[in-house]
DNA sequence: TTTAAATTGTCAAACGTTTATCAATTTCGT
DNA sequence: ACGAAATTGATAAACGTTTGACAATTTAAA
């Protein structure tokens, strides 16, 4: 690898002059600053991120903590964060930190403090909170509570869940179930929960909370759903993800439930994945593009100013889609 | 953040002392050992990355270019890289390189040298071959060709398309269509359209490709699709990847066409998500633990031995998963 | 108690940059 | 052609770590 020295030997001029060029600063003339950009072209020349880190630089860096990948939300909410990142010029180191996993997090963020990361967005929470605090990269959370003074971006959650169970009782339904995650405290998907359970009481229903992890095996989460159904069938289920709600219908099906007849399924996220192979899924759409925009905008004032005033919360409006279909039209 | 000395300062020994700890080696009694731990705890000391790299040490980080998370397959199979990389003590720097944008690409690959990754694992290919083979960091390629001397690790594309083709043809279709990604030279995907075709030919049947881009928007992706169904309902279709496969029988759903009936549908790729969300969908199953297995350890023979003498393709098997359901069964 | 071995320390160079200081040289306007 | 301004260079310190050479001290074996 071409460093500055050779760099400044090719074009005929000193370290020192190749420096200001790339950093550009000091009085330099346009054609030593030709030279060097020509120097740096033929060796191929790229500035050792390490050393140039090192002596004071930011990394331009960014830790991205999230359950994972593979599953579409997270999928999609991490392509979105990392192209726009991107055009900040920032890079992103990924992070898997699957669901109960405490020690693979814990060491994530050790190297992620390692490895000098300008910031950390956060979208897991296996750690207990008071780590979190101690964290001295700014960072901002998706969706759950890490600790005073970390903010906390989420779509509406309870306005969505409330829109989901509006929606089911609008067909006419009243036996209407909830498929919920782990009900973790301090988690703002709770607000799905309390959604749904508010509506249903102002119309006096009594609600139905069935819990099933996030990281539930999907084997497991099939034959928790299939014994659901096989012993009662509500007239609408709201689950609190799509991936749910499809596995609901796919059941249903399969046990020759009669959809929407029989049963309304409703689901939550509306990734386009969802929108586009599976149209017919009626659910609440998380606005994904606005939720990373923001997390950067906020992740880019601490960075700039790591006392930046910020809100605690900040929740972006959710939408429906497919709501139409609940009725079978 | 604690450095070197503070650490050494609190133990009461010298730096050298506490590098030697670290580093394990030259030639340390137990009790200063434990002093020096018991400092490094105290002080929550990380050695900082950008040091140690510099002054000639690994950076243990992994350069991953894929079009992108948000699409199923790639999703797992970087989640599933990650995963495994985490554990062989790697940390992962995302790119997506969606594709078409080879200036992102570019500037990806000088990033990841910038950032003096140990290794790059890429699955995308924008930039000309020759771009690729310029770069000095150990580097092997998923299902494209880069470059000699640049191993590709796929799914045996050509047998799991016949397998696919013949299933279809098993269920007495006979005008039997495929629907390829565009088809790049020196891509090893054209094996599906190769599969296809071949099997076609024995049989003296009439192959048909319509030809959908990966990165075809949804929506375009729905219309001609639709189009293409409603001028002519084929037997089968084999759509080389699952989630066009899902959007054929979308559409053929709401055109009214019976499935399998009138309509069979296979797809490629065989995720868990599909598997587990999607079951009755046919298709091929690319084992992408063993692909990631396979990457990585490859990978780590060029990063101990540059000059490790690799094969240039390795192809590991396919199955069929759901073929039955073809059969309406 | 002597002696060899084990342990720890001191010092300095190196990794590749950035940046400040000061000096030397070139360029330019008048 | 003179002086001021602009340009370039030489040098060195700093970022935090590793590692080698060598010396000093402690420990343990004979």
């Amino acid at each position: 690898m071409a460093k500055l020295s050779d760099v400044a030997a090719l074009a005929g001029v000193s370290v020192t002059t190749v420096s200001r060029v790339i950093n550009n600063y000091g009085s330099l003339s346009e054609k030593t600053k030709q030279k060097v950009f020509a120097a740096m072209r033929d060796l191929n020349y790229q500035p050792n991120s390490l050393a140039r880190s090192l002596q004071g630089k930011q990394t331009k860096l960014i830790g991205l903590i999230f359950p994972g990948v593979s599953h579409p939300f997270f999928g999609e909410l991490v392509q979105d964060l990392e192209d726009q990142l991107f055009k900040h010029g920032y890079r992103v180191i990924l992070c898997n930190a699957s669901a109960g996993d405490a020690e693979k997090e814990r060491d994530y963020v050790r190297m992620l403090q390692a490895n000098q990361v300008d910031g950390i967005i956060a979208g897991a929470h296996n750690m207990p909170v008071p780590e979190y605090q101690k964290i001295n990269a700014p960072l901002i959370s998706f969706d759950r509570y890490l600790g005073d003074n970390i903010p906390i971006v989420s779509s509406d959650n309870y306005a969505g869940a409330r829109l989901a169970t509006s929606a089911l009782l609008d067909t006419g339904a009243r036996d209407v179930w909830v498929l919920t995650g782990a009900n973790r405290p301090g988690n703002p998907t709770n607000d799905r929960l309390r959604g749904y359970q508010d509506v249903m009481a102002e119309k006096g229903l009594t609600p139905h909370a069935v819990e099933i992890p996030f990281s539930t095996a999907p084997e497991v989460k099939w034959a928790t759903i299939k014994r659901m159904l096989s012993s009662h069938v509500p007239e609408g289920v709201f689950a609190t993800d799509d991936m749910t709600a499809i596995m609901v219908m796919q059941i249903a099906r399969t046990l020759g439930i009669q959809i929407p007849q029989q049963l309304r399924v409703i689901g939550y996220d509306g990734t386009v994945l969802t929108r586009n192979y599976y149209p017919e899924l009626a659910t609440i759409v998380q606005p994904i593009t606005a939720i990373s925009s923001l997390m950067i905008d906020l992740l880019m004032q601490r960075i700039k100013d790591a006392d930046a005033q910020l809100e605690a919360r900040y929740v972006l409006p959710v939408r429906p889609y497919a709501a139409r279909s609940l009725l079978g039209e």
